[in-house]
DNA sequence: GAAAGTTTCCAAAGCGCTTTGGCTGATGAT
DNA sequence: ATCATCAGCCAAAGCGCTTTGGAAACTTTC
């Protein structure tokens, strides 16, 4: 059933039909009703290709997913993903994921804007001075970043959680629970949450005259094994930390691996504060020691980025809006006073 | 740069031109080469949309993604993406994900069929006698399953691991080591691997004139708090389990913890299996007692769906073939002898 | 040297939709 | 009664590609 058939059976012009679906004025609401029940009884529904084709709209939103054998997708992505369908089902709207090499995303950006592809695309795990944003400005498609990048010479459109304040908070906790050497387990480091991160440890540290000393400091990918290394390493030098930050779930559990294989009990020898995306897989409150998060569901960011997508997409959002959600910090029983 | 110009910039027509580029063979080599030529040095890219309404191909292929409030998608979905997407890369094939209310999926499939949006779909995780496979069928679209399913009267095109050998393995190992009481703790049992997994470990036990006795079974979502719950009141009970065979690492971390918090030693108390879908960010041999797992990566069944998928839209593949791929045993400490 | 292939190319007709630029008949103002 | 206005509809021209059904030029065959 297509628009030729559809106009026949009720004896109106192709035009109209499709003005009529499409809501536009200059058809009687008559004609519309008429038009609409007849689509609607004969199940209708356009061809999206030769819709695409004659509007340049493709009712998709696009990512740029890097692979390549030694590249990991996170699993945070999955969360992500999940917000995201949250709201596009239920306007529509597929999502298309563009694999890209790992090192050359430009090109595959660049072909998805040339090909009309999609509509609008977002931007996750930003780096600091990140490329991708100043092409996808450049091109001229509808975005939004999921996360923050720095030393852009322009703005733009973003949705980020709070990581400086998160993290800030999270080590004057730590600082006021009389803890001095706090160290942090951070993310990859070209990655500007992790940034972001470090300057909060670093800003609530100096508050009290304290630093963050190079050997408190690991940025590794956030892997379980990874959190342990990092712990470990940490735990087994002279001056070793009394309070960890971290800043994932899934390296915390190799955080608190290493704390028991070096006989450390938490909260008693060893504070810990992590991130909390909130996965229904793997909860904070269930570590054998239940653990003091900061936490941020990023599947409901999912959901906001494809609202505020759709919003650019119809033109009802535009400019540079940044939008910066607070963290909640959910004391559990893994921080302490620290010891003597 | 469209057809149009790139032919009358070659002052040939755009038959010939679109020709020559699609590798038909009415068209001299030196015409050929001279076309292509100019189109690599003009950047000329056919558009999508207008190819797409012409052939009908869409150059990607579809996932219909369940969402919902109450849905989770799996952690595994974004390791099997990785592998899917390592092999799009170089086939310049993008991947829809079409998110559907997760009690109303055909609605969906039918949708995207009908749309010819997608030249090919894949379906995860089916259920026993899934109706999506059915109607993917009737449809008419090339599609191959990841997993299996059962009592469907017909055959259709798969690539699924042994889940049934596997796990009659890993119990067949635990028998040979002595456990007369072993458990299972399962995924959700209206999934296929899960009724496979079970049936393998029936069939060990039977082999040894054992049963896998209700109160030795646990079929819940994989998370860790459900693993934690299963294990622990399995090991609650009077005739606790000295075996545990488990479906997830992440529910094995919860049982992990549920021997500990009850004080059970790993292997001395109680021995563990668990099936290990390679995820970079947790691996069993990082377990607290190194995990012996049943192994078999979940992103190389990716890689291997896309080429299937690839083959039969290009014809190469076709009928319903069925791919079984065995699983690794890695005996790492988390076994020893039942105790005495 | 004519008939019969071959090779190489082309004009034009779709694919199914949107949108431009009218046209018609009714309404209101003059 | 006359003219401008406007609501409501339509024909046709795209959008950029593929594919059908030739046609011309060039070989081969007898």
């Amino acid at each position: 059933m297509n628009l030729k058939q559809l106009s026949r059976m009720l004896d109106l012009s192709q035009t109209t039909v499709s003005r009529a679906l499409n809501g536009y004025p200059e058809v009687s609401e008559e004609t519309r009703r008429r038009v609409a029940d007849a689509a609607r009884r004969h199940g209708y529904r356009p061809n999206p290709s030769a819709r695409r084709l004659a509007t340049g709209k493709a009712g998709m939103i696009g990512y740029v997913m890097p692979t390549g054998a030694s590249v990991d997708i996170d699993p945070h992505f999955v969360e992500f993903l999940s917000g995201l369908g949250d709201y596009a089902r239920a306007h529509e709207l597929d999502l298309v994921l563009s694999p890209a090499e790992a090192d050359d995303e430009e090109t595959t950006y660049r072909r998805i804007v040339a090909n009309k592809q999609v509509d609008a695309v977002y931007i996750s795990a930003p780096r600091h001075a990140d490329r991708r944003i100043a092409l996808v400005q450049q091109l001229g498609i509808p975005y939004i970043v999921h996360g923050r990048s720095e030393e852009l010479d322009f703005d733009y459109p973003f949705l980020d959680i709070d990581n400086e304040a998160a993290f800030h908070d999270a080590a004057r906790l730590m600082v006021q629970l009389g803890h001095r050497r706090i160290a942090l387990v951070n993310g990859d480091e070209t990655q500007t949450f992790a940034i972001c991160r470090e300057r909060g440890v670093r800003r609530a540290l100096d508050a009290r005259g304290l630093v963050l000393a190079p050997v408190m400091l690991r940025s590794v990918a956030m892997t379980e094994e990874n959190g342990y290394r990092a712990a470990r390493s940490l735990l087994m030098q002279d001056e070793a930390p009394t309070a960890i930050v971290c800043s994932s779930l899934i390296m915390a559990l190799g955080v608190v691996r290493a704390a028991r294989d070096l006989g450390r009990s938490i909260p008693r020898d060893l504070s810990l504060i992590a991130h909390d995306d909130v996965f229904p897989w793997l909860k904070p409150e269930n570590f054998p020691v239940p653990l003091t998060t900061t936490r941020s569901s990023i599947r409901a960011a999912g959901q906001r980025i494809a609202e505020r997508l759709a919003a650019r997409i119809s033109g009802q959002e535009a400019g540079a809006l940044g939008e910066v959600w607070p963290v909640d910090l959910i004391v559990r029983s893994s921080i302490a006073g620290a010891p003597a």
